[in-house]
Parts: structure tokens; sequence; C-alpha cells
DNA sequence: TGCGGACTGTCGACTTGTAGACCGACACGA
DNA sequence: TCGTGTCGGTCTACAAGTCGACAGTCCGCA
């Protein structure tokens, strides 16, 4: 439990990307944090009281509980690019998913207050944070969409590309069982469709391990919602759209 | 194209919710207009000018373009409780999703940069607005869960429940191959499911028109997705949670 | 009054995905 | 090294949902 370092800060792309001084309004009341996998952020229905920020390799996820099947589905996912927290309700409400980390890492951790006092004396912040918001809804109204009309394969795929996003990794620690409930999948089918993709040379997998081998594959077999996603966080979070 | 009376003003709960000076800060940069189905309130790509309040039984949604079918999947649907605009990204960026009237009626246009203005002066406006994203972005979480995971038949029923609660009407004039689009499913197999709750008593339907006959029993059919929905917007909105 | 287009109903073949069961393989701790 | 529990692979029966085709029906309009 540290402060973090400037390269620590730099590691999530939402800090990288603020003006330096914004950046040193909210590094003093950050902690850095380990976390493991299965860790959760926040819980549904408490209130946010924190906001997390993954790094490197960190890679953590929003999950929505259904009642009738008696598990979670995950809606979005986080990396390096963003956070976790009261980012779109601004904080002082009941969670509506739980979050959870999905690939260990390091984790810098803000008060929700700290950051609201901050966001409340810079317009830019608030204007950033505004827009990281616009992508994560951007993100969850396409995975509703794409919930609704593609295919289990073209969604795992999808998923293993925007974990490779997030995280910048190849690699995933990660059961089959575990995304075909992510996925909200039965696991037999999900199974049928990981050996496709392995006697196809796509990926590879170990017990409890995914590994991608040919990204471009995985693309071809992921639906479209993939690169609509990208696109919009390109242009709101990387400048095509210009921030004032 | 008017002035909005105090009446309609009203007739938006979200507006309804504000604070007497909040709303006298908004009424006199808005329009009234009335809009017929299908009318485009904003489309994917373009900058989100316009904000807008539906009254009364009006009702728009959020649909998200699925480049594989060709076709438009809905995502979120809003009416007299709510507001379609720039309310999560603040406005002055590309939106991502297409909004369209689904239900003719009053809506309130008030020019996003004007919300923004009022927004900078207001702590409780933003706070309100704040407030009402974060129920927004639930709803789109419970709809990207449940597109995962129910069945047509409880997403059937679910549209129906949340059309209702979102107009104050019982009858829809809707086809039932819009239906099977907004919901991102095959028409005839909506058809089958529309036959069942119409023997079972619960709707009728004449040529282009879906009547909910017993809501009771159409919760039965639904999906927990409702009153998790539901629940959350209660708490958020209403009181559960105190303002400051 | 009759025409044409949009909407609804129905059928059947097909694909996708589920649910449960079972087995072998692997990993890890005692 | 021996269990024991988790994980992955496979099979079967079945349910859910798609897709295309076609017929009937309602409605506005000429």
């Amino acid at each position: 439990m540290t402060a973090p370092t400037a390269q620590e800060l730099l590691g999530n792309a939402l800090l990288s990307i603020l003006k330096e001084e914004d950046r040193r309004r909210l590094a003093p009341h950050m902690m850095v944090m380990d976390l493991e996998a299965k860790d959760v952020l926040q819980k549904a229905g408490e209130d946010v009281v924190q906001t997390w920020f993954p790094c490197g390799g960190a890679l953590a996820s929003f999950c929505v509980w259904v009642e009738e099947t008696g598990s979670s589905v995950e809606v979005a996912l986080v990396g390096r690019e963003g956070a976790i927290g009261g980012v779109v309700s601004n904080g002082r409400l009941p969670a509506f998913a739980t979050s959870e980390v999905r690939a260990a890492g390091r984790f810098l951790r803000i008060r929700t207050s700290a950051l609201e006092a901050a966001k409340l004396e810079s317009i830019a912040l608030r204007h950033w944070f505004a827009r990281y918001s616009d992508c994560m809804l951007a993100q969850v109204f396409q995975t509703a969409a794409c919930n609704a009309s593609h295919t289990i394969s073209q969604r795992t795929a999808k998923w293993l590309l925007a974990a490779m996003a997030r995280t910048g990794e190849t690699e995933f620690q990660m059961t089959q069982d575990q995304l075909a409930a992510m996925l909200g999948v039965g696991r037999t089918f999900v199974t049928r469709v990981v050996r496709q993709f392995r006697e196809q040379g796509v990926i590879e997998t170990r017990r409890g391990v995914f590994g991608v081998k040919d990204g471009a594959a995985l693309r071809e077999k992921s639906c479209s919602c993939t690169t609509a996603i990208e696109d919009h966080f390109d242009a709101v979070l990387h400048g095509i759209y210009p921030v004032e």
C-alpha cells in the first residue's frame, strides 16, 4: 500500500491521457495495490466508495447477476484503458453490477470522494471522465446488441480479442467453465468452439489457460462488434475529437 | 415549436424531480415538439447537438446497428422517466447509437450546449443527471445480461412491461416484424410467442397493435430483469438514496 | 370495387445451443 | 505416492430458435 510512481500512473491509459496538472491532483490520494483473480472491487448493491485504475496487464470486469440461472454474466471488460467505480454515477450510489478481477495485476485505487473533489476543481478532468463514461456506455450498448445477435463462437473470439487489447498479453488464466459462465452460455458448447479454434491453429490451450496464437485469424472469427467498439474509443479518447 | 408550459415540464419525470430553480434554468431554452413513430432523434456517428425529454406517452429507444444482419437491435427504452442525448457524454461527441421514436408524442428539446451551461451553474442539476446516467447504464447492463441468458418469450414480456411503465399506456402501435427486429430475433418465432400469450389471455393483438390485458400475468412470463431495473431506478431516482 | 402492399399465420427442415452424464487426465497437497 | 477434486473432452437427447416459403388477411387507395 504505497503511493504510485510516475511510471505506474502512466501505466493506465486514462490517467496518462490527462494533463500533468490533473494527474498531480489525483496522485497524492492514490494507493498501489496488487490484486489476484477473483478479488472483488465492488459488490452490487453496496456503495461505490473506491475507484480503481488497472495498470499494465491487470484486467477486471463488470458482472450482472442473473436470478434464474444463479450465475453472473459479464457485461463489460476494463483494463488499462479505463477505470472501475464512481465514473458514470459520480459515486455515492449503490453499484448495480459487481466488479471482479479477471487477470491478476496492479491497480491504483482512489477514494471516490477524493476523485469527485478533484473533478470539482478541474473541468478538463470532468471532461475526460465523461468521455470515458461515454465509451463505457458504448461498449455495453454493443455488448447488448452482440448478445442478442451473434453466435457463441463469434462472442468467444470477441472476448479473447478484447482481453488482449486491454492487457497487451496473449495468454489468460481462465478455465473454459469460467469463460462459459461469463458469456452466459453452456460449458460443453464452449468446449466445442475452443476445440475448433485450436484445431485451426488460432489459439492454444492448456489446463486453465488460453493462449492466442493468431490474432488476425481470431479477428476473422469474431463479429464486427470488436472493431465498432475500438473505433469509438479511438475517436473519443485518442484525439479524433478534440478535447475543447 | 413553442416554449413548454409548466404542465409539460412536469410531464417528464426527470425534469419534475428537479428543484423549481433548476427547472427554471432549463425552461427558457426548451422547445416543445410533437414527433411521430420512426422520427430520428440522433443518428449514430453524428454529434449530439440536441437533448430530448419525452413527455406523457411518448417513447424512444436506442438502437445499435449490427453489421452482419444489416439491422438494428434495441438496447434501451426511454420514456417520460428520462432523456436522450448528451446525458452520459455531456455532449460534443459522436453518438454511438441511433435514437428513434417508438411511440408518437410530445418531446421537449434543448440544445445540449445550453444544458451543459446550466449544469456548470448548478451542482444539483449535475447530480440528478449523473444519477439518471447511472440508471441508464444499469438498464443497459441488465439488457446485455438478459440478451445473453433469457428466452425470447421472457424478453418479449419484458419489452411490453418496460414500454408500459415508460408510457403509462397499455397499447402500442407496432408490428410483430418491428418487435422481432428490436429484439434481434426471427419474426416467425415472435409470432409463435405472441400467439401463446394471446391464447392465454395475457395480451391482445390487432394488425399493427399490441395491447396488454393482464400486466400481472405478463410479469410472471417475464424475467427478473424487469424488477431488477425498476428497483435500481427507485433507489437512485426516487429517494431511497438521499441527494446530498 | 378491385388492386397492391404490408402484415400475420403456419409449416417443415435445419442449425444452434442446452442439460446431464460420464470418463480420463491433470494438479496439488498430505 | 496416493487420493481427491477440478478440469477438459465427448456423447446423447432434446429444446430453442432460424430461415425460407407460402397462403391468407387486412387496409388504403385509385
